[in-house]
This record gives structure tokens, C-alpha cells and sequence, in this order.
RNA sequence: GGCGGCGUGGCCGAGUGGUUAGGCAGGGGCCUGCAAAGCCCCGUACUCCGGUUCGAAUCCGGACGCCGCCUCCA
């Protein structure tokens, strides 16, 4: 059974799915107009390791996420570089996958792209238009809220207090500030769909709405995002599922944002480092690894001091692996509890972090379990129980893969003048002529090994 | 102004009515020819003021500070 934290409700319950064993969810993916930021990582990070436990705990996870490809900031960009938005879209997206398989994200099922559903879109602007739910000024067409029932369930709030609080109202001719376009007139070279009500483009909110309902059906279970996307994008969204007359999500989740001197990362406060830049001077599981020791609701803090913080807690996780030779995983498969085997207290341990993650996804807690696990596992293979610590190593691992963490023990490729470099400097300790063998060994660090003495002879690896 | 959330040891960051979260850093020890790496051990913190309680960092009230949303944002 798994619990989550429900948006709506405040409170944690249990994940009430519409199909026993499946779950279908629906993440908000971003507009690929710009190098992807630290906020996107954590948020694809947190939904990412959602659904691979969900999956590893035999679920059938139906997992849907979105590109949008037509929005006002991409037409700004291509303005911006002078190149046409398809361009500006492609450049950014490949950019974007880049960074997702660097991050170790597991592609979604299914990731569609908003200009491949305007005739939905269309469709459903039209009904709203016959209904009167929606109706035409100068610029566009837009929703009248006050006609959605429940308006503001997500917002927490009443239509009115919503309404008082509403900033300057960018276009007049609204009925309400509330309202939100569902549909923009072209401009003049913009890049524009024909439309029985005015040849344009669709507003932001309309896309989700009818590719979650499009792919996953009506009633799907759970839809996630940023918190930042609860209001207004997510309310607008849900009012138009309401006004079409289809059951939206069962459940809804949002992540807390990544924070930079206490403030939010994002674009338009321009405080962003991109996961370009991240992959670049660290390791990528570093970021992983901080995602997984936070709460995925609360803030976290990203600093080169918090991911230095988290690579080294990393160099011990993987310092574990090479001891215990584990096997490499968390890839693109995505694990499952019951392909692997839980012996002894490797079982027991899989007991107690499945029963954290279960709840609410309490990675932080897991990962401490997996940390005090790795310190017995080690104490036990000190003392000589060399069985009883692999059951456990093995557990450990297993479990670090089934939230995407790598404890990659991987083999360095070893040139011949490196290898031949060891072959001597074990012969010259064997003959104990040290000056020999600390010569050898400098040589070994000046061609950028890390050197390490074991029972076995001199080990080296890259750092 | 409305709604939501937060304030924890040097840093990051969980959790909880009374037993050490965990990580990093720091200290000690083991191993080692010396190193390196690794392993083991060590921290008694919870913004402030009241209240409830045998007992609160944890519950309640208040104060102060901070953050998010109400505008595009993951």
C-alpha cells in the first residue's frame, strides 16, 4: 500500500487507484525555450524516483510527461536568435534529454508534444465557446471561471479572496482577472494553427489538460508537478477538465522548489544554473543524492557546498561497492523487488526502507537506513561474516537502484605503461625496496591515478 | 491583504511527546614499510515567550524572522 501526500486534501492517504496494480501519472514537463535549470532536474529527479519505487514495488506505472513546444518564451527566443521556433525547439530539447539521461531520468512512457494535439485542443475550445464557457475578446479566447465549480480547490482559497488578491490585469476586456486564454490570435509572423474561432495558438493550460486526459484517460491517478504549478496552471487546468464534464486526476502531487540564498531558482528571477553546467563539474549522482536526502515537498538548498557535501558522501557509497564487488545498476531498466533476492538481513532491511517509502516517499529516511545498513554490512565483513555482509551489500544496493542511484564500482581502463608501472611496483615491495616502490608509486599519481595499496597488490583507479 | 509552509548541532538535512536520524566537515583509533583509500568510535541541537503535561525540540497560543503561491515559472 502506498500513501502520498494529497495537494488538495493537505494530508497523506492512501494512493486510490483507478486500476489495482496500475498507475498512471502525469508529470508537467517543461518548455524547452532555454538550458534546463536545477529546478527542473529536482523535479524530474523526484517523479522519476516515485516511479521507479512505485515500479520496483510491482506496480505498472503508465508514466506521461509532456514537452511543450509553442509558448510565448519560445517565440521570444527565436525572435531572441533569429531562427524559427521549430529550431529553437529541437536545440533545447535535445539539451533537454541530454541532461534527463545524464541525470540518470528514466524516459517517460509516453512525452508529447503540445502542437501535436491542437486539433484536441481546438475541439475542446470550441465546446467551451458553445457552452459559453468561454468567449472572445480582441487577443484570444479565454475561460470564465466563475462558470467552474470549485474553482480554486487548488488554490485553497474561494473564488472571491482569489480575485482580491489578482495583480493588475493585463487585458480589460476580461470578465474576471481570473479568466486564462485558452487560445491566442496569431500575431504577425508568429507561428499559428487555423481555427474556427481565429487562427492562432493554444494558451499553456489547455495542453495538459488534453494530453493527460488523451493519453491516460479520464480519472487517471495522480498528477505532479512543481509546486510553483499548482496555482494557476494546475487550478486551470482541472477547471477545464471540470467544465468539459471529465473526471480529472485522483490524486495531486507537487514537489518543493530548489532555493538559491533562500531564494527560488528560477527563470524569470534569472538566479539558475543549468544541468549543463551541473554535468559538468560534478558528478551527476551527486544531485540525485541530494534530491534523495531532502523531503521531496520541502525547499532545498543547491550550493557547490551541498553538492561537494554529496559527492563525497558518494565516494564512501562507492568505496562500498568495489569492496563488496556490487553490480552496477539503476540504468534504464527500471529495478524490481522481485527479481532480486532478499536473504537474511537483507531482507529485513528491504522490510524496513520499503515501509519509509511507502509512506510518503521518506527517501531521506531511507537513505539514512541504507547508510546504518552499510556501516553493519562492513562491521559484519570485518568480523568475518563475509556471507552475512553480502546479503546485506547486495540489499543495499539493490535498494539505491530502485531510486536510481548507481554505486557504480566500474573498472578504470588501465594502459600498458600504467599496468606495467604496478607489475613493478608490487615486485619492488615484495623485494621491500621502498624507495623503489614510492618511485614508481609517484609516477603512477603524476599520470593522474588515485593509489591504493590492498592485500591483493597495488590497486589503482581514476578519481 | 488572502492561502500554504518553514525556523534543528560547524554545514546540509530527517524525525519525534520521554530511547543516538543520517550525511559532510572535525577529533580519536585500526589497518599500512610509509602513504593513500578504507573501516570502526565520538556530537546531545532543535528562533523567542507563555501554556498543556510527570515530561516538549515535538501539542496549543502568541511574538519575531524567512520562504512559496495569488503574474510567466518545475
Amino acid at each position: 500500500m502506498i500513501r502520498l501526500y494529497d495537494s488538495v486534501d493537505g494530508e497523506v492517504r492512501e494512493l486510490n487507484l483507478r486500476d489495482p496494480g496500475r498507475v498512471s501519472m502525469y508529470v508537467c514537463g517543461p518548455t524547452v525555450d532555454n538550458l534546463p535549470h536545477l529546478g527542473h532536474g529536482r523535479f524530474t529527479l523526484v517523479w522519476d524516483v516515485a516511479r521507479r519505487w512505485f515500479t520496483f514495488r510491482g506496480l505498472d506505472v503508465n508514466y506521461v510527461s509532456n514537452i511543450t513546444d509553442i509558448d510565448d518564451k519560445i517565440i521570444a527566443r527565436s525572435l531572441q536568435e533569429d531562427r524559427s521556433t521549430a529550431e529553437v525547439v529541437a536545440t533545447y530539447e535535445a539539451l533537454w534529454w541530454e541532461a534527463m539521461d545524464q541525470l540518470g531520468v528514466a524516459r517517460p512512457d509516453e512525452a508529447p508534444h503540445a502542437t501535436d494535439y491542437v486539433p484536441e485542443m481546438i475541439e475542446l475550445i470550441s465546446a467551451f465557446l458553445e457552452d459559453d464557457i468561454a468567449y472572445t475578446i480582441s487577443d484570444g479566447v479565454y475561460l470564465d471561471v466563475s462558470r467552474v465549480p470549485d474553482y480554486g480547490l487548488l488554490a485553497g482559497q474561494p473564488l472571491e479572496s482569489l480575485r482580491v488578491g489578482a495583480r493588475v490585469e493585463a487585458v480589460e476586456e476580461k470578465r474576471s482577472p481570473l479568466d486564462f486564454a485558452l487560445w491566442k490570435n496569431a500575431k504577425a509572423g508568429e507561428p499559428s494553427w487555423p481555427a474556427p474561432f481565429g487562427d492562432g495558438r493554444p494558451g499553456w493550460h489547455t495542453e495538459c489538460v488534453v494530453m493527460s486526459l488523451g493519453l491516460l484517460g479520464d480519472d487517471f491517478d495522480l498528477h505532479c508537478g512543481g509546486l510553483d504549478l499548482k496555482f494557476p496552471h494546475h487550478e486551470n487546468e482541472r477547471a477545464q477538465a471540470v467544465a468539459a464534464g471529465r473526471v480529472f486526476a485522483r490524486h495531486w502531487s507537487h514537489n518543493g522548489l530548489v532555493m538559491v540564498g533562500g531564494e527560488k531558482m528560477s527563470k524569470s528571477l534569472g538566479n539558475f544554473t543549468s544541468l549543463t553546467n551541473l554535468a559538468e563539474t560534478s558528478d551527476p549522482r551527486a544531485y540525485r543524492l541530494l534530491v534523495l536526502r531532502s523531503h521531496y515537498r520541502s525547499p532545498v538548498e543547491v550550493t557547490t557546498a551541498t553538492i561537494a557535501d554529496a559527492e563525497r558522501a558518494l565516494a564512501r557509497l562507492d568505496a562500498f561497492a568495489r569492496r563488496f564487488e556490487l553490480a552496477a545498476l539503476a540504468g534504464d531498466t527500471l529495478e524490481v523487488a522481485s527479481r532480486r533476492e532478499w536473504i537474511g538481513e537483507g531482507a529485513a532491511l528491504y522490510e524496513e526502507v520499503a515501509a519509509v517509502l511507502d509512506d510518503d516517499l521518506k527517501t531521506p529516511l531511507a537513505v539514512a537506513m541504507l547508510f546504518d545498513a552499510l556501516a553493519a554490512a562492513n562491521t559484519q565483513a570485518d568480523a568475518g561474516d563475509a556471507t552475512g555482509a553480502q546479503n546485506l551489500a547486495k540489499a543495499i544496493n539493490a535498494l539505491f537502484g530502485a531510486l536510481g542511484l548507481s554505486l557504480h564500482s566500474k573498472e578504470d581502463d588501465v594502459d600498458s605503461r600504467s599496468a606495467d608501472l604496478v607489475t613493478r611496483r608490487d615486485a619492488a615491495r615484495g623485494a621491500k625496496d621502498w624507495a623503489q616502490a614510492d618511485r614508481l608509486r609517484n609516477e603512477l599519481v603524476t599520470l593522474g591515478w588515485i593509489v591504493e595499496d590492498s592485500s591483493t597488490g597495488t590497486l589503482i583507479r581514476r578519481p
